[in-house]
RNA sequence: GUGAGCGUAGCUCAGUUGGUAGAGUCCCGGAUUGUGAUUCCGGUUGUCGCGGGUUCGAGCCCCGUCGUUCACCCCA
């Protein structure tokens, strides 16, 4: 890096260059070198939600404290010791959304959208909680949510796992993700269940950990999915919730499962999934994979019909899921065969005087003629061998060569930087018509 | 919130029983002044995370602190 002349030290008050500020633990920068991967998940995420017919709705990063105390649930880790809450400048208590789905419900409670209508939304964006960052989770971290308001039936429970299904397809890692798939039942099935395990696990005691003995009072469902292999045999001894759903929801399950059946879409009944926030009822699912360390949940979501009442609206249906960016990211990672383009395409070469003149006024019109076609110029020029290094390290298949030389004729060379074919001169316009042919060629 | 590992050049790292720092890479320049990616030569780059302590002397030892990584927990 060169110095900069404009920027001589003595015109620095000696405070501004002390201390180095630094990015708020947990929160993390996207480089350059990987916003190409980030656009190209977007991308693909975008065309599989719009294949569906589904829409984007734009909603803030704060809300009121008391939305998400009343959706997630007061004895939940997030609301009790994860969430960024302060108060603002009138003295309302306002929280950084840790989770999409109480805003998206809010908002559209708020603008009578679950009026006799149903509603299939997406949104993507930040969501903060205040964890211990370690590998596929910080304190910021990009989620896309889905959510689907007004339909009860199980068809549409099975068209998000689908849709889930085809995006893994299109993001080629398919292989690397399986789902997992459960039944909470109604409300009141699930806490007669609710108190037949606590029974349960009282009688068993001794046998459980600390964690587990915690979790007996705040989520004893959880309890069924602890990692202590010390509790292997009274978790697979413990009574199950399908044993204790109704009619009804094992039909709606058997429903589901069977249009997955029919498609081909594996899954694996899993009884001891359950989802760590409280709002959900009937469906449950996970996409898990085992290549992330201990953070293997990439998205997951469920059938949430009560949280609507739950927060003013009349009764309604609502299913929905919410996929963690940057976990999705990290198994994209693992694929060799990245669809990523190279920023440039082809980088402007100017040595001399007039070449340096003549060069911005040709890429301006190579631009208006060809704007598909990613151009770079060389600024603050150097030598043409280190013009040349630059236009090498871009990656752009081509160099577009003005020397004083090719402007005094009206021409250009174009060299290919890729490949043996011998460096061409010829007039400009024919340039363009070059540039325009190899551009399609590649594509 | 709990536990463990790690913080040395922009990046990846070495640094030997404590004697004030090195390699590769990157970047810049050169090897017939208009040609890159290979090769060769030369050059720049550090408050050794920060603060304190022990010592004649600390990158190295001790304490604290911040950051980071992984796991528990929690969750996407």
């Amino acid at each position: 890096m060169k110095p900069n002349k404009w920027l001589a030290f003595d015109n620095y008050p000696t405070l501004l260059m002390a201390a180095n500020i630094q990015a708020i633990r947990g929160m993390h920068d996207v480089l350059p070198d990987q916003t190409p991967l980030w656009q190209y998940a977007e991308r693909v995420i975008r065309e599989v939600l719009s294949s569906y017919g589904y829409s984007e709705i734009r909603l803030p990063i704060v809300e009121k404290t008391e939305l998400f105390k009343r959706s997630i649930g007061e004895v939940t880790d997030i609301v009790e010791k994860e969430m960024y809450t302060f108060d603002d400048r009138n003295g309302d208590s306002l929280t950084l959304r840790p989770e999409g789905t109480a805003g998206c419900l809010r908002a559209c409670l708020e603008h009578g959208l679950l009026h006799h209508q149903t509603h299939r939304l997406w949104y993507y964006g930040p969501m903060y909680r205040h964890e211990r960052p370690q590998k596929g989770r910080y304190r910021q971290f990009i989620q896309l949510g889905v959510e689907t308001y007004g339909m009860s039936g199980p068809d549409i429970d099975a068209e998000l796992i689908l849709l889930m299904h085809r995006l893994w397809q299109k993001l080629g890692i398919r292989d690397k993700v399986s789902l997992q798939l459960n039944s909470l039942g109604t409300i009141a099935e699930r806490l007669a269940y609710r108190e037949v395990l606590v029974a349960y696990f009282q009688q068993h005691r001794e046998g459980l950990d600390e964690d587990s003995l915690r979790r007996l009072n705040t989520n004893p469902l959880r309890i069924l999915d602890s990692k202590n292999p010390e509790l292997k045999d009274i978790i697979a001894n413990a009574p199950e919730l399908m044993a204790y759903l109704g009619a009804e929801s094992l039909a709606h399950f058997k429903a589901i499962t069977t249009t997955l059946e029919d498609l081909g879409v594996a899954y694996q009944t899993n009884t001891r999934l359950v989802r760590g926030l409280d709002y959900y009822s009937l469906t449950v699912f996970e996409w898990v994979t085992n290549e992330l360390g201990s953070q293997g949940t990439v998205c997951a979501g469920g059938r949430y019909d009560g949280l609507i009442e739950q927060l003013g609206g009349k009764p309604n249906h609502a299913v929905g899921f919410a996929m963690g960016m940057e976990r999705l990211l990290a198994l994209l990672e693992l694929r060799d065969d990245l669809p990523i383009t190279k920023p440039v395409d082809a980088y402007m070469i100017r040595v001399g005087d007039k070449a340096e003149r003549e060069g911005i006024r040709f890429a301006e019109t190579i631009r208006t003629e060809i704007p598909a076609l990613k151009l770079q110029t060389a600024v603050d020029n150097g030598s043409f061998k280190s013009q040349f290094k630059k236009a090498d390290k871009s990656g752009a298949e081509f160099a577009i060569i003005l020397g004083d030389d090719e402007v005094e004729r009206g021409e250009v060379s174009i060299k290919c930087l890729r490949n043996e074919l011998e460096q061409q001169t010829m007039p400009q316009n024919q340039a363009i018509h070059f540039l325009q042919q190899q551009l399609q060629n590649s594509q």
